[in-house]
DNA sequence: AATGAATGAGGATTCATTCAT
DNA sequence: GATGAATGAATCCTCATTCAT
């Protein structure tokens, strides 16, 4: 995910064996996510469908076999990324510094993480927005779990969400690397303290 | 701008003959950009060419006369912005609290201002990025102009427009109310006083 | 092919169910041959893609799966009038004779044959010229193959595909016949014996 | 006309004084022609017409005032041509030999010039072939003046003109060199003596 | 359950032609 | 008469989505 693949072709590396069998759905339902992942954060959110389909190896159908819109798809991926921030935040001795290094990894890792998170705005179709934020209230969950009392972002209910929001909004630029500088560089402004920006994966 | 059109349909008030001749060239140029600020607004940047284009009252040919692609018209409606900041950071007795407002004005009408402004990430086919990263500078120079020298976003080199981000990414939100208050808080979390929110109009 | 389609609707007797599985994949191709090739006989080269489309009873889209561009169009009817060329070169008892008739008969057909075939002038885009030239060179040697070493034509080693293209270039008139005709003529002011003016069928 | 201009800009030279004067008409019509027959040698006969008042740095209003539709447009630069043949042939010791180099001449300038005068064959949308085929009757009507008894193209009566054609098949290639290389040998496979290749300018 | 071809609507773009100034 | 802006039809091209196999 963080190396960028050269084409849209299907690497071979995840060529699946001809074996159709009843694990094949799972196999490609996380095949798809994967590849959402990779032409996401080449592409952008509005790449092809059929992008997607093809960097994953399957057909055009099994992507609507499992997903029944463009919104699921990038909530399919969304979703995976905050799994990991709550795992993180359930993790042995976390604590708010853990779990912002790991929310700050998938902030800096696609601007599709936000635009998702966060689109409710104008231009947004809004189908499935209720998802989304059931999604982004999943997050602010796992992030209060740890916030102290005396925090910065304790002050008023909506600043800590407003603040993740300030972070993904500083985060521009090509590579992986310049966007973390400026994702730590925002949390400095803020005054608040992360941990090492790192996915999660006990 | 603000009231939201009832409809795509070009407004009656606005239907003029056929041809106005050479005249109507200015007149176009400024009914395209209009209507492309509230078509941003309201669709976002990947609205159709041809609803601006409607909405001016205009064929589409007009449209293309006078901007080449897609992101010159974009880059059009974003310069009046970026515009109104400069003269807002030229008037008698400016200081960076005014401009910030402006500023702030111009973040809350439209996400539109900040994709484009800050568009160099995935997803970004960019031909036009050079022209918009000026403008980025421009909006910079305005307010480094007031900015003193303690100031909190005066540390580092890259702090001042990095905060200009992070507030554009608290901006989100159905209405111009709620965009405002939303980016008055993050202003707030990065302890920088803002003056009153509003286009500058002279 | 030879006979003139009255109109451009998809002719009743080709119509078909909306979709017929992968098998119609190539079934399919070879209708928007077989269309262009009309198409091109009565509109010329610059017929829009869409009346090629449509005349092969199939949506737009399939003829971009089939042909990436314009040009890919025009060289696939071409291939199949090489095809046939070299078909002739490679029968029993060829002789010259025969080969230039089927070489003379898709003269007469289109005018389509030359001018993308020897599209090399201003005015041509060409994108795809390299294999177009290979056709030429494909034809070449279809017929150098029967040259004998006296031939008026093998004295320099341009003259063959010379004489090929003041053929073509003689090649005027709104029938096939006048056309038949006028080929005929240029072949004796050439002072060279053609076959029988035929497609080759087995 | 021989020399490729490099852009389609009004050439400076070009550049008329601001004398809108009674003579400006037949200056602006020449200016038209020399600018068409330019722009076809680049772009071809299809060539938007916005590009050859642009070069002939005139209205588009202008050119139609000249010339009703796009075929007398490109029939006005073909006159010229043939206006040339003519005189070549009425010129004192005038003989077929020199007559076909200035035909030759024009053959090789654009392949417009055929295209035109050829032009009645399938894809030709007959607007205006009445003039163009008299055109050719003035061309035929020229060369048949110095045409001697025994000629080899003398024998029967279409195989001056076809051969014409034949030469113009012959003639493809980027260049105007090669083009009357081309040419030339094609007169050759004709047995046909041709003098010098150029225009007619006494 | 998977495949990938086909559909067809939607949007981009280009020009011929008109016409107010 | 000249200008060149505006119109709008025509064409290109791309996908989202469906569906026979």
């Amino acid at each position: 995910m963080t190396q960028q693949p050269l084409s849209d072709e299907r690497r071979p590396d995840e060529r699946r064996p001809a074996n159709d069998g009843p694990k094949a759905a799972a196999r490609n339902r996380a095949a798809l996510i994967g590849a959402a992942r990779e032409i996401y954060a080449e592409q952008g959110l509005d790449a092809p469908l059929s992008a997607i389909a093809r960097r994953a190896g399957v057909g055009q159908g099994v992507l609507y076999r499992h997903f029944p819109d463009r919104a699921a798809v990038a909530v399919a991926v969304l979703e995976e990324n905050v799994r990991q921030i709550e795992q993180a935040a359930a993790a042995d001795g976390a604590d708010l510094i853990q779990v912002l290094g790991v929310l700050t990894w998938h902030q800096t890792e696609s601007a599709a993480f936000v635009r998702v998170l966060y689109a409710d705005g104008p231009g947004s179709h809004s189908d499935a927005p209720a998802y989304a934020q059931a999604l982004s209230r999943r997050v602010e969950l796992a992030l209060r779990r740890h916030l102290p009392d005396g925090h910065r972002l304790a002050e008023h209910a909506d600043d800590l969400m407003i603040a993740v929001g300030m972070v993904s909004g500083a985060v521009t630029g090509p590579t992986r690397e310049q966007r973390e500088r400026r994702a730590l560089a925002a949390w400095r402004l803020l005054g608040v303290e992360v941990g090492p920006v790192r996915p999660f994966d006990e």
